[in-house]
Formats: structure tokens, sequence, C-alpha cells
DNA sequence: GATTGATACAGGGTTTTTCCTGTATTTCCT
DNA sequence: AGGAAATACAGGAAAAACCCTGTATCAATC
């Protein structure tokens, strides 16, 4: 009976002793997994990788000295894309996860999870190219959407009434009040009104203010 | 025992026979959703919704006459925005999905999924607030990817030099072109030139048009 | 029936923005 | 050396934005 080829791994990630933990912790998991080498940080990658010992899946830290996370994954993109990578990070910060996404990794893990995840994980990534969890798909959706917090958004929505918020929209362009006005059917007046009032509730003290707010609290598409 | 109250749904699809068929789909999978109403269209939704009767989750198709899925969810996201919203509709295309992740929509379903997925999909929405599946993560994925955000923002990037920038920077906010060129260390009247120089580039007519070119491009961060 | 509050609007004035034309200086190119 | 292009700036004026005070209407409340 043929044994199924082990997939390969590499590890990229300045601590040695997380580096030999979770080697340790994959074997244990499973002996599927391979681990062809491991590296300190990107720099280190470049050496240890050639077109002869391709690893299939690099399990890539973010914050290491020389050359991080992402310079590594660009340049995995560049020379060797079809390279899977996973990030294990402890970062969980939205900024950084998206970024990552942008950048093509099939996998995010924060640093602390059950070596199950990782099992799972990697067999995932594997099998159907990725793994997303829930936190990071909501951390990805949530940037996605300007990442407002809908009663954040209610509580600025309540400010203001029906008019005034048809108003907010139109302001939010290159109309002029009169014009405006004149798709309110309204008097430039009672627009003057409107803008007021919001200078007001909203506590800014000019149109771009108003623009800037209501962008800020995903109160207008753009 | 106190009976847990009931998840509210309202359904809006323009197809008779697969509202009553997702209905009597809904009562086979548990008893803890009732119908509070159903609705052909956008146009129709807004007649039937009011606060008395706001539904926790609306089913909402795209394609409908009159007023369409992504505007019927725009309208939500202003006027109820706490209602969640779960797609449920045929198309499958990449851009469809992500239009509507962007609206911030709590879930995507196609029209052929199983009657179990459907209960998963609404449980996790009702307690996680979002249901995201494989399929739908990866399309979302895959845009941020493919999209060339990068590039149009170095495009525009390039029309400008450091001054305008600068000066963009400072217009996408409450201070006066005044106030800009004394902390820019200029005269105002070069701010003047810099301005009429960037509604050009930028194809824009006032200040309100270039800080919603500046926000679209991510050439300033709110 | 008087009062209050919300809404739509006006007069009229100040400030800011927008737009046009034109100049002085520097730098770069041939 | 003689332009050409880029940069910083001015005068002057029209348009738009901003701000204050005040009125008329209607509907709800006391």
């Amino acid at each position: 009976m043929p044994v199924p080829p082990a997939v390969k791994l590499a590890l990229v990630d300045d601590h040695t002793l997380f580096r030999k933990g979770l080697i340790s912790l994959i074997e244990m998991i499973s002996t599927d997994y391979t681990i062809l080498f491991e590296a300190d940080n990107g720099l280190d990658l470049q050496k240890k990788l050639n077109s002869d010992n391709q690893p299939d899946i690099i399990l890539m830290d973010i914050n290491m000295p020389g050359m991080d996370g992402f310079a590594s994954v660009q340049w995995l993109n560049e020379y060797f894309p079809l390279i899977k990578v996973l990030v294990v990070s402890m970062i969980e910060k939205e900024e950084t996860i998206v970024k990552m996404l942008k950048l093509g990794v099939k996998g995010y893990l924060c640093k602390d999870v059950e070596p199950k995840e990782l099992g799972e994980a990697l067999h995932a990534i594997m099998n159907k190219g990725f793994y997303y969890t829930d936190f990071i798909t909501g951390k990805l959706v949530h940037s996605l959407q300007g990442g407002q917090e809908a009663s954040e958004k209610a509580a600025a929505l309540n400010l203001m009434n029906d008019r005034e918020k048809d108003f907010l929209h139109l302001a939010c362009s290159e109309f002029t009040y009169n014009e405006i006005a004149a798709k309110m059917f309204l008097s430039p007046k009672t627009i003057d009104g409107y803008r007021n009032s919001l200078f007001e509730k909203l506590n800014v003290k000019s149109r771009v203010g108003l623009v800037l707010y209501a962008i800020k609290h995903s109160l207008v598409q753009l």
C-alpha cells in the first residue's frame, strides 16, 4: 500500500524556543508532516529556500528582526507563489490581519491556539487551500464595512431626523447648497437651518466637517 | 419555565412560491422563529416595516423589481441599522457577494443550500452575529487580493507633488485655507494655486470633492 | 384657549471659497 | 544665452458657505 507523500513544512520565527515547541507539537499531531527547515527571519528564509527544497506550507511569524513577515510574504509571492503561508503571530490587530490577508496568506493563527486547531489549519490548507476562522473572517468583514459598531452608528443616526439624514447624504457631494435645496424641494434657507442644526448636533464647524463625520460613522457609502 | 422569545424574521423576495417554501422550511427547522411579515421588494418592505414590528433578521433576495436587494440593504443601514440581513440569492458572482458584504450583511446563502445550513445560518447570526461560509470567505479573500487597490492609489499619488499631498491632507479637515496656509508656512495665494491645480488633476469642483477623492483613494486616513 | 415645540422659511451681513489674470524667481534644457 | 516649466505669490471679484435674528404654520400638550 503506497504511503501518501508527507506534507513538507518550513518555519520562520525568530524565537528558537517557540519554533522547537511548534515542531514537537506538529510531530505529535500527525506523522503526515515533515519539517523541511527552519529560519530566523525572511533573510534566513531566502538563504535556505531554493527550488530543490520547496515546502508546501510555511508557518510564518510577523515580528522578526531583519526581514519581517510582511516583507517575507511579499517576497514569497514574487518568487515562490505556490508556497502557502500560514501566519502564526501574537498580533490580533485588525489592520495587521487584514494586511496579511491582502497579501494572500492562507491562514492566520494566534500563537495561543490549541494544538488541535493547528492540525485543523494545516489539514484545511492542504485540502481546501485555506483556513480562515470566524475570528479572522469577522475582522475582515468588519474592516470592509469601515469598522463601525452598529450601535454607535445607530446613536449617530438617532441624533438626526429623516430630512437631516437626506441632507447629509447630499452634502457629501459636490452639489452646492442651492442645488441640494432644489433636489429636496425646499428653500435654500431651510437647508441653511439643517446645516446649522447638524453643525451643532455633530459638533462640527464646516461642510467638510460634516462630510468627515458622515464617512467616519459610515453614514454614507462612498 | 420561561420560553425564550422567538426570533422574529421577515422575508423580502419577489417570488411568492420561493417565499412560501422558505417559510415552511423555517417552520420545520425549529419553533424558535416567527415570520413577522413578507415583502415583494424593497418598496414593499419600507411600507411594512416600522418601529413596532422590527424583525431581528431579514432574509433578503437581491434581484427584485422596484427596489432591489442592494438598495434595500442600504436603506436598512440608514433607518434600521440594528436589523441583521441574511442574503438568500441565486447569484454567486464574486462582485455581488463582496458588494453585499461591504454593505454589512450578516450572511449570504445561495438558494440551493440545504435546509440544515439555513438553520445554522440563522442560529449563528443570532448568536455570533454573522454566518460566513468558506465559500463566501474564499470569494472575499480572493477579491481582496485581486483588487488592484495599491496600483490605483499609486497612480493617484503620482499625479501630485509632495506639497500638494501635504495640502490635501490638511484640506481633509475643518481648517480654513488661511489656517492651512499658516500651517504650511505659505501664502494663502499659494494654497489657492494648490487647490486649483488639484481640482484640475483630480477632476473635482470643490473642497468637498477633494475630500471625497482623498478618502475614496485611501490617500488620507480617518 | 394658551403654550410649547418642531418645521419651513426670510432678511441681511460676514467669512470663506472659488476663479481669473498676471508677475517674480528659480531651475532645467538645448 | 534664451526659452520653457515649475513654484510662490497678488489683486480683484463673484459665488458659496456661514451665521444671526426673526416670522408663520401646524400639531401636540396643558
